[in-house]
DNA sequence: CGCCTACTTGATTTGCATCAACGCCGGTGG
DNA sequence: CCACCGGCGTTGATGCAAATCAAGTAGGCG
């Protein structure tokens, strides 16, 4: 497991934050820029497999996701691994350390990403000055909650094809809105092994599901990674009515 | 479906509120109270299998649970169900409604529940003028999640024993914590119905497992209840911590 | 009394896990 | 250059855990 993080000079300064980019996020006012600017202590660039948030430690940081993928999970003792949610561009990671004394997941990076960094202690503060802000914290976080809601309502409830075409979908719906997918087709850098923990299957069970997707033109498989094709067939296939197209804060 | 509720007189101020009484909460400043008592829009008695919040619903209330059990759930558009959480003493309830457009699962009361109402309108000014409050509902928020990350980890990777060891012992702490358990025994008011759907089994199979657990004088089967009797054996069968003995907060 | 709901139990089927073997790369080092 | 990995995906065989099917019991209630 490598776990090096690399800290980069400041590349994006909040009145220049990539996220604003995306129609799906809602605009920041001027003086919660410069209070983000200042709030904002630094960025920070992980590899492809560098575990960026450990379950257990009492980080000082919290993060804004602002370019990659990657993943939250948990682990049992004996090694058994459940993958609770991906990462993408907009999302805040670690506010379970930041807000509770410990994180009580990991968070592993699937692609090279690009964080950005706030100081924790600096938290109190935008509670007490920027009322906005923080209803915008609350609302990301029922937002995760509604998300996990439906993610086990698929893995306690779903059967295996339909769990794997909801997941894609899923994927595919939160990518869409963030840019990256292109002319409809999205590739995602994940292995089988990553799916069949994200579902709760063994690897040979998601193999096996994963080619009737693909029996279905509904994705390709390649080298680790798979590229998804056909948002309609994986909607059908799962019976999900799909995310809602509100406006979402960001931090 | 019940879906009848029953508006009651105001039996609890804010300043005799009797989530109070237990060491769990952190206790409020003065101010608070008297914040919270306009916050305060009346009660609500629930009798057990009243649907107090509907998915889809535009709810303009938020509550906290002031008595009795409760479980969120969703379900898919052929019926199969999925719980996702209870709700006991002390839970927020709501929130997602009040903070997003509208709520993605359903909640139903267990046993007979009492709830603080609050309206949601009145929910901006709380973040405006009290920043330790608009803190504390993050707060709960991330605890909510926590607490979702630790059953979808159940329910994708524990095996059926280790699940329902674990959903006894949660529940279990859960209402330790609230002075529900008296003399080491606490009585939930469940079917086996509600087991199955909240570890994503049949119900036989659920039987089944339940007998096991018996077997081992975990617990006793009653009539459409359970009486939960040796916590430190479910901690082992699951291979569960246990939830943190920290403070929280309370709305 | 009879019906309904919840729980039980056994027989059977099936979905999924486990195990094992194999092919396909990309990387490394002699 | 080739030989030798190790990680990943694919496949088939086998067994087990859990779903499904099918009765049957016991208590609660009109």
């Amino acid at each position: 497991m490598k776990t090096t993080k690399t800290s980069a000079a400041r590349q994006y300064p909040c009145d220049k934050c990539p996220l604003q980019e995306f129609p799906h996020f809602q605009r920041h006012i001027k003086e919660e820029i410069s209070f983000l600017t200042d709030f904002k202590t630094g960025e920070l660039v992980a590899d492809a497999g560098t575990t960026v948030l450990v379950e257990g430690a009492n980080s000082a940081h919290l993060f804004t996701v602002l370019s990659g993928w990657g993943f939250r999970y948990k682990t049992l003792e004996d090694g058994r691994r459940q993958i609770l949610n991906y990462v993408l561009p907009g999302d805040l990671i670690g506010l379970q350390g930041s807000v509770m004394r410990e994180m009580q997941h990991s968070i592993e990076a699937l692609s090279p990403m690009i964080l950005c960094v706030f100081q924790r202690d600096k938290l109190a503060n935008l509670f007490r000055n920027y009322p906005e802000l923080a209803y915008d914290i609350t609302w990301i976080a029922s937002r995760e909650e509604q998300m996990l809601d439906e993610i086990l309502l698929s893995v306690g409830r779903r059967t295996a094809l339909e769990r794997a075409a909801y997941l894609f979908a899923f994927v595919f719906q939160r990518a869409k809105s963030v840019g990256m997918v292109r002319s409809n087709k999205l590739m995602v850098p994940l292995t089988q092994q990553h799916v069949a923990d994200t579902l709760g299957l063994s690897i040979v069970h998601t193999n096996k599901t994963l080619k009737k997707l693909a029996a279905r033109n509904a994705l390709r498989w390649l080298d680790r990674g798979c590229e998804i094709l056909e948002e309609d067939v994986l909607l059908d296939i799962s019976g999900w009515q799909g995310l809602p197209g509100t406006l979402r804060p960001y931090i």
